[in-house]
DNA sequence: CGACACCTTGAAGAGGTTCAAGAAATGTGG
DNA sequence: CCACATTTCTTGAACCTCTTCAAGGTGTCG
């Protein structure tokens, strides 16, 4: 294995405020100090952690890029998801106590290990922390609870405008072009997120490209109409505006 | 509205061990004594709350039968989950301090009211009711994924196969029949769960009954062969065993 | 008993999958 | 650094599953 690790200390972490809860007073920051973390390198391809592992640690994301997915006995998986820095993985693990999914990161990363025993310890006297954790978990539930609206009941075309606005969304937020991207999942990782064929996915950029909605070199994609994505999405008029993912991306 | 309600503690709450951690010291009982709560019925059909509705409560099922869905401005609405005794309704409105969803009673319940200030506050004091708290999450983050994981790789048959068989499995849980249920929930909503149509589902039913798997008389369902539903769901090879929400019902 | 909601079934049609082949990147080893 | 193997992506054609539209049946409740 091929990882680095360095023990640190969150209060020294520069992207703090998205792993904990903003506006700690000074006493506050200081019983943080005692939430030392490990931090690790992930490097490309790499499990950051699998099915059936024991739960340790949540994992902050500080750099890169991860899909947690589940894998079958055939080697067949199902993505469930992908993540980006600031995001958190493993709060699934909770439950059991164990992990019940792979996280693989698509390309090299960084990673905080925030030990789950201390952030429950550390949260009996942080109000603020503890909220916080309540917070984020409940965040996933809403995020899968999207996915599941969205695999319930859009068709091709509207999974994948919601994803490329999701991703683009995300990326806006932390500071990054909403209208290029470079895809880090491969077409068959997508339409495995989306449940559909890798074919489909590719079939359906291609028809976003042929209707000048985007330009799509393999990884390379540019948004050249975002309103016409919106259209796509909202055209069913199934769903509520708060029902598509990019409507509630990671942050605010 | 026709909603009856009690001033209670938990502490004499003879279903607590749905809500509560087990294993609580006197001294800890002593202090759920202050988590009152508001214990209320709901009538078939109404709400317990809706989407944009303040987060007050967290709301614990005594008995009864719910439905959370996701309403669309023309009155079409997606249905998230069916929820029983002991399961808890509200944990996607923590992210924003207001639910998310609509939660209807099927039958006529009761439920208890637990303000989640009051939660959060005692959790402070009472470790093991704070790790309660976070596998409660965590379990219904696992939940939503199997969901996930069912509508982006099932068929009709095996969908149903599946959400026949969690069905049994929960209710057996509680003590009831593994092979007899009565279906609060019209096709309709069970289709809107599934991503189906509400004729796929009466379809695939009626195929259930030809292949001699179930009766079925309208919402009044026999299980003959529980196994032939197992190999449905498994027929695929798609999943492995844990990734099928009947593996992991609400408690183990 | 009549109105209404719910369920079943049929037939035609659409959307996505499957199978197949080839093209374009990417990675690897000499 | 180049050649070759591998992975990834695109596109076509046939097929299949689920949906859509339609009609009729069944149960329930005032």
């Amino acid at each position: 294995m091929d990882i680095q690790t360095i023990r640190l200390a969150c209060i020294n972490c520069n992207v703090r405020a998205l792993c904990l809860p903003i506006g700690l007073s000074s006493q506050e920051l200081d019983s943080i100090d005692h939430l030392i973390t490990l931090r690790r390198r992930v490097k490309r391809n790499a499990l950051l952690f699998r099915n059936g592992d024991g739960l340790n640690s949540l994992y902050a994301i500080r750099t890169g890029f991860f899909k947690t997915s589940v894998a079958a006995v055939d080697g067949l998986d199902q993505v469930t998801g992908f993540h980006m820095a600031g995001e958190m993985l493993g709060l699934d693990g909770i439950v059991d106590n164990r992990h019940t999914c792979d996280a693989i990161a698509l390309e090299d990363a960084e990673i905080c290990a925030l030990p789950f025993d201390r952030i429950e310890e550390l949260s009996l006297s942080l109000r603020s922390l503890q909220h916080h954790v309540h917070k984020i978990m409940s965040h996933e539930i809403v995020r899968e609870r999207d996915v599941m609206l969205m695999l319930g009941s859009m068709r091709s075309e509207e999974r994948l405008a919601a994803f490329l606005l999701n991703l683009v969304h995300r990326l806006r937020a932390r500071g990054l072009s909403h209208s290029e991207l470079i895809l880090r999942m491969t077409r068959k990782e997508i339409g495995s997120y989306l449940g559909l064929k890798l074919e489909t996915v590719s079939r359906t950029f291609s028809r976003f490209v042929a209707d000048g909605i985007i330009e799509a070199k393999r990884r390379h994609i540019d948004i050249l109409d975002a309103n016409a994505l919106v259209r796509i999405v909202n055209q069913s008029e199934r769903l509520r505006p708060d029902c598509i993912p990019i409507a509630r991306g990671k942050e605010r």
